[in-house]
DNA sequence: ACCTGAACACCGTTCAAGT
DNA sequence: ACCTGAACACCGTTCAAGT
């Protein structure tokens, strides 16, 4: 029977930077950002917090790699950062390059939240950036419409909108709010008309009947055609 | 010579929630979001923290509170959020209404951080939404379509884009970002191509050169004529 | 060279005790 | 009814001590 004075089966595997970053990815892809502490990365690892300074400046530089983790992820799944060579296919480049993005986005849901409290770029960002304006610029753009769709395009560059009220329990949320606007039915006639005329289209839906897909597509969209058309009167 | 045992010279104004969201606002407003603590919005009224908790629930309902403080700011500064009757009117009515959220976000840099992390939506966030809502259905926009609007303006309905990367230093993330530049020219040749491009035109001019406003406000405009167009087609 | 234990200066929150 | 002191269970980080 193991008793815990036993040695390990096998040796110890020594703690790398890359081992913390990874433990640190895979404690927040189950169990949120918050899961994400010194003490807790060291407990994943079997070692204590403080062993973890040896092989990180800090808690920032921890986040940082694990935003670099996901931009690598974009990367493979992009086939690398370079820019395709056909211009006319600019849209679609453009089109295709976020989603893949966004797909990473989405298997780490924290992602986006500590993309956000970043405040500097990563080499990989900048990769990623640059892939985006190259392929404006080959579409035909000058760099100072190219500069402008970027920051029109926002966090949505990167497969993300900001979600506001975002629920953590949905089912609770959506409770709360149908409460909230029978309160308030008089005072909010558009909402309560809109919410009338999708319960009327679709008796089944709930409150937070949004498909994020395709209201993430829509805007993407609008975007990218109101830029094509701004290009082509300038 | 007054000593700590001296009775104070008018009688303590008693605590009420509202005193503890107005003493918090000031605090972030003076010194970022960090400095709202429940220890320091007590000691900032002269009492301690655990008083706090006679007034209001926990520090969400500090943070839900101090949102609706802005949101009242952007209430009075638009002098209500009634709908305005001349619907082709529209699009003036909601870049106004728009930007005038977004000189609140500006006397207020900490509210946009504390917005994405609300769960559900305030009184007068609902009708704020509400008022968007009505601007674009009396403008002859659809349930479904207007829908799709908000959703498409995202976190720009109140006023602010994610700004991704916003350094707190602006001098020394400068410097960083032009070091990485000069290091990495080879692989970043569009950034590279673009930065070259703004230096030419104007020398003096730094890499953080970008006119957020001018920014937000192109933004907004491609997004408001991009919907016009969707309305006028369908 | 790497890991640890104790400590420091903070958090939000609970609870029993004061007035 | 309102305020407080002590405590609990956490943080990130420093430092001297171990091996």
């Amino acid at each position: 029977m193991a008793t815990q004075t036993d040695a390990p089966a096998q040796p110890r595997i020594p703690l790398t930077r890359d081992r913390v970053l990874r433990a640190a990815v895979d404690l927040a892809d189950s169990g949120g950002i918050d899961a994400v502490s010194m003490r807790k990365v060291g407990q994943q690892l079997g070692v204590e917090a403080m062993s973890l300074y040896n092989h990180v400046a800090n808690k920032e530089e921890i986040l940082d790699g694990m935003i670099e983790i996901v931009m690598g992820e974009i990367e493979a799944a992009s086939g690398g950062f370079d820019v395709p060579e056909d211009g006319a296919g600019w849209k679609a480049a453009m089109r295709a390059r976020i989603l893949t993005a966004r797909e990473a986005m989405l298997r780490h849901p924290w992602a986006p939240s500590v993309l956000e409290t970043r405040t500097a770029m990563s080499p990989l960002m900048l990769r990623y950036a640059d892939s985006l304006l190259g392929i404006l610029r080959e579409g035909g753009f000058s760099y100072d419409l190219g500069h402008h769709a970027m920051h029109a395009l926002g966090s949505r560059m990167l497969g993300f909108t900001q979600e506001l009220f975002e629920p953590e329990n949905k089912e609770q949320a959506d409770e709360e709010a149908e409460a909230m606007l029978a309160k308030m039915a008089v005072q909010l006639p558009y909402i309560t008309g809109m919410v009338m005329e999708v319960a009327h289209d679709d008796p089944d839906s709930t409150l937070g009947w949004c498909d994020d897909q395709s209201e993430f597509e829509f805007g993407l969209d609008l975007i990218l055609e109101g830029l094509e058309r701004i290009r082509d009167t300038a």
